[in-house]
DNA sequence: TATGAATGAGTTTTCATTCAT
DNA sequence: AATGAATGAAAACTCATTCAT
């Protein structure tokens, strides 16, 4: 039960702060939308500073693990299917949270530090890149480099799937493809 | 006289969004930074609102002429030379606003319609890439997917840079090499 | 309960108003003479308009239909009978609602449109001035006359009596029978 | 030269208060319509409040001789012809001040004292009925009522005609007539 | 003397937080 | 625990007044 209404208090925030910012989810909105008092708040979260970590605490436990078993599954495959692997379960464990996607995206600027999750995801890409350049299949110079690129494809995507309301895996594959292989012909 | 007194508000506005989000720089503070009085922010912006506009038009007027003169600049290029030239001209632009772009990156998800320079780089990238097609060096299906790569690049290196202080324009052509060619070995 | 915080407010207000005017009724000094503080206002009334809107429909709801009353009272009244009814009737009723009668007229020339109240004491007494031109007890031509006299002569009263805390009622009916019979012995 | 500039000034927040209220014309507004920069103000006047009581000096130096004008016109007179043209000079010289006569109208309520011009006429139709009823043609207990009545109703009528744009002195001799001997019929 | 930008005190408005019920 | 009215500190905004040029 109580459970119940801290959840709805955080679906309220993160439907308010993906919708239309941080700072524009005042306590009493967040209360209305959860169909409690605004004093209610303050029986489940110390201050509004609290409650927004609670929100991202919460979708962390939910997106980390999701994030970090996309990242082991690939865990004992060759550097491409992994590669591939991660690219496309990292993009389809965020598919499952787009609303969350969208607040760290809003938030991103103002988290001290970054959120845990997308730090997990640099790590993981990194990782596979170094994983790459160890087996020879990529330069290593190029691990880096390729690292950053995932990174920035994958937040392209995300960035243009929220916008347009598309699928986030769909190109997936073609990416990692020109990633390793180049746009040329 | 009167001008830079207008530019010494809205540099003091920049600093402080840059530093701290939107939402923190109060009136008071920039007034303080600017060196003058409160009353005076409104001889010069009808509202807080006119007055962060007038930040953002600013910086436009500066730089986005440099934006577009890194476009153009490639215009009569083969397709590789304009796509470098054009990724390398556009990070050297935003290098000379580094402070301006983060203010952009703060804001980015509270401007409605997205900044014109952020669409101009857009539409470059994508025409940049469609004359590749043209050409015959990249397929034409990769070239819709060479433009969001290219801007995830940018967008990534920006981000990374801006965080650990270093250059922009450092790794740009390592990048298109990867974009191009791919990382494999 | 929030009814009568809600009432104390407006007393305030009205008080202040009376006393000073419109624009020397800060809302520090209304909520300070309600006994709440400054928020609280906030919680009942969107913004200091609507809070002014507010008295004046407050007191609108309880003058308006005693002038509306004091009129009816006199309908179906032989003319002068009904003349002196309407005249000392409105004047009753405006005596009841002495501090309002004050704001309305401190207000009066930024009200747009005018009172209703005002406006019905207009119609009242335009109609029962025709009503004694029907009669033949009055001419035509006086009607219009006599019904801009009727009102400039509570307007006076009010006035006279505001200004020197005296009854409104008193000369209602020596007003009338000089309204009728004229001043000339 | 120096007169010319001071006036422009008083006709400036004349007609600003006349349009929009006493606490509506800001000396921004004044200047701004008077032609001159708002420092100037200054040295025409110590403050607002001198320039606001400039301005109905002004006034009533012009306008309040007339109205004594008008007022001794009629000393030698019977009383009713003398009443008559008290009525109907008072009302020609507020019909040459028109905007002033609005002015003085909304602010009537926040003058301390009133305004003398006004109380001229109370002592003069005060004084014109004492007189009726020393020659015997009103009765000595109407004098007062009479009085009351005629200040009300050439309050009625400036009300009246400033509002629908009429002339006030059309209508002064029924009036006066009304007053005299009756609506009655 | 004229100017108009600068000033800052005073007002309105917002909203996280408290607290009596 | 839940409620939602009350609170007041902080922010935005206005405008009479000052003052350097």
């Amino acid at each position: 039960m109580r459970e119940a209404v801290r959840a709805s208090i955080l679906d309220a925030a993160e439907e308010l702060i993906a919708a239309k910012g941080m700072h524009a989810a005042a306590l009493a909105q967040i209360a209305k939308k959860a169909g409690v008092a605004v004093g209610t708040l303050y029986n489940y979260f110390t201050d509004r500073d609290a409650l927004i970590r609670a929100l991202f605490e919460s979708r962390r436990a939910t997106l980390h693990p999701k994030i970090l078993q996309a990242i082991a599954d690939g865990r004992d495959l060759p550097f491409e299917l992994r590669l591939r692997q991660v690219v496309r379960g990292v993009l389809a464990a965020f598919e499952s949270h787009r609303r969350y996607v969208k607040v760290l995206i809003e938030t991103e600027h103002d988290r001290h530090p970054p959120s845990p999750t997308v730090k997990a995801l640099h790590a993981a890409l990194e990782e596979v890149a170094q994983a790459g350049a160890r087996e020879g299949v990529i330069g290593v110079l190029q691990a880096d480099l390729l690292a950053m690129l995932a990174i920035g494809a994958v937040r392209g995507i995300i960035l243009r799937r929220t916008a347009d309301g598309g699928d986030f895996v769909a190109q997936a594959d073609e990416v990692v493809s020109v990633l390793l292989d180049g746009a040329r012909r």
